[in-house]
DNA sequence: AACACGGTTGACCATCTAGTCAAGATTGTT
DNA sequence: AACAATCTTGACTAGATGGTCAACCGTGTT
């Protein structure tokens, strides 16, 4: 009967969550020429013809990992929407980026290779949701300018700053780790890191104080 | 006679330069794997078999690319100490970096391509010349710091925000365009870019005023 | 003109890889 | 137990790709 559909669904569910993972470590690690089914297949543990019953081609596949971490990211991006005070949007949107950064670096480095490549398969993202997400955060910070609450700068630069340095601890993280004693970074600083991201971009953009 | 490899030397000189500059490009666009010595034949507009003929593999030709592009990472870093303010020192590097991520924007795909794989082909440049570069810099923001020119701040965080935000302008340059209305950035968007950037790193790491 | 040396090139090969397929194993339902 | 839908998997194929090679070309020297 049909509804054997449904009372297999956790096997489907289960395997497609294990294939999506390996999927976005193997991407991330290798880039889409570079990653094989077969590497994906061996992470995650299956055959690899098992992949192919469960997304059809690998571009498919690549495709799901890029929208599963485009999900994550315009999660946090709610946070943007804390708080009215600039002060505190900005401390909870750039803690939050800091944080994915630690617990996605795959994600961010897919998202990374995507665009660095010309955004072959996720354009329409970016020509959709993330333009219009972006032009709604730019009037937010626009507001805080005409209420004095920040310095008057070109919001869009801004938001490149606060994307650059905080997933440059994702896509660069590699790096970081031979700069830090090819040790990862500890607890402590990425707290610290996070900080100094927050207070120096807060205090680049915070008035001038009136005398 | 022997000589003969003097006299033919600008046809090398010149065939060395057009392959570079196509693998450049192309292993910028596609990642090391995702390139083929095809597509960066087609690119330099000679036939595959001299690619080979100059470049014994598709890796030494990566690794010379990478290199290429290493060295005008450290040529830009130089003007790091042009100055002994913290202020002038900063503007200039940060202006030269950006101005980096603008002519050179492949170069920057590179190398950030290199890096997210774990540097695989640049490992000991990132262990012993990059680590030694980074190590001298920091000591330079420290003495900023211990002369009250700057703000206590871990220089390490501060160097990474630099990267990060100036990179991003080349690495991430597509989703910049398309967030621009699908146009290149202006000469004068360029110039603001960097201007802003430079104000908020400065204007967050300079001393508070003292009343 | 003859030569030698570096440069050029099309054709070729071994290998790798995305994707297919058909036979068989599982599993929930009746 | 019998069944049907779903899932599993080893073996296979077609095409792409890095690298080779042997014949050929061009140019400066004698």
């Amino acid at each position: 009967m049909l509804i054997l559909k449904a009372a297999k669904a956790h096997i489907r569910a289960e395997n497609e969550r294990l294939i999506l993972e390996a999927g976005e470590r193997i991407f991330a690690q290798h880039g889409f020429r570079g990653a094989t089914m077969q590497m994906i297949a061996d992470q995650a543990r299956l055959p690899k013809a098992n992949l192919h019953y469960y997304f059809d081609s690998k571009e498919k596949l690549y495709r799901c990992v890029v929208e599963k971490i485009f999900e994550i990211w315009l999660q946090a991006a709610s946070s943007f929407e804390n708080s009215d005070e600039p002060k505190e949007a900005l401390k909870l949107y750039i803690y939050e980026k800091m944080q994915i950064s630690r617990r996605h670096p795959y994600g961010s480095k897919v998202w990374a290779n995507e665009v660095m490549q010309g955004a072959p398969i996720i354009q329409d993202f970016l020509e959709t949701q993330l333009r219009s997400w972006t032009d709604g955060r730019i009037e937010s910070i626009q507001a805080w300018i005409a209420a004095g609450k920040i310095r008057p700068v070109e919001p869009r630069w801004v938001m490149y700053m606060i994307w650059a340095t905080t997933q440059h601890y994702a896509d660069f993280g590699h790096q970081i780790e031979t700069l830090n004693a090819d040790a990862p970074l500890s607890e402590a600083q990425w707290q610290a890191a996070s900080e100094t991201v927050f207070e120096v971009i807060w205090n680049g953009l915070a008035p001038k104080q009136s005398l």
